[in-house]
RNA sequence: CGGGGUGUAGCUCAGUAUGGUUAGAGUACCUGGUUUGGGACCAGGGGGCCGAAGGUUCGAGUCCUUUCACCCCGACCA
């Protein structure tokens, strides 16, 4: 993309409102812009981000086994009737009327829609497991969407849900989850926790959260740093009171507590503040048996499906690459999301030397499928630099005074190290770093 | 859903206590020129229903009423 044609409208101010590193920095650096209370637009830069991070989630659940479906965004009332959700769920499904006052729903989460989907399809214990799964829009009605994309009202989560005839399989299919999800957010870059959660409203025998450790996370998670224990505070402690002293609580405590429950290795806990991108509950028969939704065992005899449910926030992730790979200068992205891998920058444009090698290496780093934007606007070294940082390409390629030497620098946008290559190796030295 | 706050140029914000020329600044944008290694400089220019509706007044960005939107703290958040 040559930068000169691209919709990348950056900013030197942040709106007053955005108050995270994430939300200040994909605004000013024009990835997104708010349309309304937790209701985002996705401008171009933040459109290729998304679509990376929906591309590794797919490869990797569909390399471990699972479908992919989409299931329509807008729901008749009556399916949330019949699990009793349109009550418990209460305002956060934001409801619509159709030219007939048909009263419908946009989905916040998919149960019903997918147990409805699969009852009466799926019959028999031959056909089990089955695991589908949608990367989809939800909506949810929240009291007090904040801190941009990390809590929207609108957004875009990966929701899968898997079918069993037993709990032993269920459990194997959650645990192969487990391992599906670190590698995703491996393959993302991401310093994140498994922890222990609490299976809250939705009942069931297990869950687990993922959490990418930033320090504006909503979520304090207890980890061990000897084995791989971690919890969510909220198993730990029982009562509100408790977690509001948790300041107080000595570390003597915290290490009964946390010994109680399951970390006995001996190893340091402390505490850290997590960003929940991903979420697995063990399910059991409870949608199932509400949507009397049935297959046939060995014997004939018709038993409910035994269910486990697997949630990714996949815009969260977005803003979650941000909240833990950022600089004062604005966005670091991991080489698995960044928008684009190179950028080259021509200092100036009426150089004609240096023109000419960046439409050159253009052309060259294209044809060998490499994600390149070329800086050819006609402003000032410095501008472009810092425009450059505040998107955070992993690599800039200077072409500039030092041309006239036989020298390209490239700029690492993580280390902010700038190092002198011979025109000739550049396209060889950057094939090597990316 | 309780409490607090803010709506003025694309963006960040003055101006509103005490109503009174043609509503301002910075930045961004356009034109010309000078510049070209860290968000440059000079000159000129365009851009506003002062969130919306109603009211008070000779006169409203400013006062009153209603309403909409957004933000912050809290509660909530499979």
């Amino acid at each position: 993309m040559r930068r000169s044609r691209a919709f990348i409208p950056t900013t030197k101010e942040a709106p007053s409102e955005a108050t995270l590193p994430s939300h200040q920095f994909l605004i000013r650096a024009g990835f997104i812009n708010q349309q309304g209370a937790g209701l985002y637009n996705f401008m171009p830069l933040g459109k290729i981000v998304l679509e990376k991070i929906r591309a590794i989630v797919k490869e990797e659940l569909d390399r471990a086994g699972c479908s992919e479906v989409q299931l329509s965004f807008v729901t008749p009332i009556g399916l949330w009737d019949r699990s009793g959700r349109s009550d418990t769920m209460g305002k956060e499904m934001l409801r619509i009327s159709d030219r007939h006052q048909n009263e419908f729903v946009l989905s916040p989460t998919n149960e019903e829609a997918i147990v409805e989907l699969v009852k009466n399809r799926v019959t028999s214990y031959k056909d089990l497991p089955l695991n589908l799964y949608q990367i989809n829009t939800k909506f949810r009605d929240e009291a007090r969407p904040r801190y941009g994309l990390l809590r929207g009202r609108e957004f875009l989560m990966k929701d899968g849900y898997s079918f069993h005839a037993s709990t032993e399989d269920m459990i194997r299919e959650f645990n192969l989850m487990e391992e599906t999800y670190k590698k995703i957010f491996t393959r993302l870059g991401l310093d994140f926790r498994v922890v222990a959660a609490d299976s809250g409203a939705i009942g069931g025998t297990g869950s687990k959260e993922f959490h990418v450790l930033a320090d504006s996370g909503e979520d304090t998670i207890v980890i061990c740093d000897a084995c791989d224990y971690g919890a969510n505070i909220e198993t730990i402690f029982e009562s509100e009171e408790e977690i509001d002293a948790l300041n107080e609580m000595s570390y003597e405590e915290l290490q009964i507590k946390s010994i109680d429950e399951k970390c006995s290795c001996g190893g340091n806990l402390s505490f850290k503040k997590g960003i929940e991108v991903g979420h697995i509950f063990q399910l059991g028969d409870k949608y199932s048996s509400a949507l009397e939704a049935n297959f046939n065992d060995e014997n004939g005899k018709p038993r409910p499906f035994e269910m486990a449910t697997f949630g990714i926030g996949v815009s969260r992730l977005v803003a979650s690459v941000i909240e833990q790979n950022h600089d004062e200068n604005g966005c670091i992205w991991t080489k698995a999301t960044a928008p684009y891998m190179v950028n080259i920058m021509i200092s100036n444009i009426k150089d004609e030397a240096q023109t000419a090698l960046g439409e050159e290496l253009y052309e060259k780093l294209q044809t060998s499928h490499v994600e390149v934007m070329l800086d050819d606007r006609k402003d000032r070294f410095g501008f472009k630099m810092k425009d450059a940082e505040l998107i955070g390409f992993p690599y800039t390629i200077i072409i500039g005074k030092e041309l006239e030497n036989g020298l390209v620098q490239i700029f690492e946008r993580k280390t902010k190290e700038n190092i002198s290559v011979k025109t000739e190796d550049i396209y060889s030295k950057i094939m090597e770093l990316i």
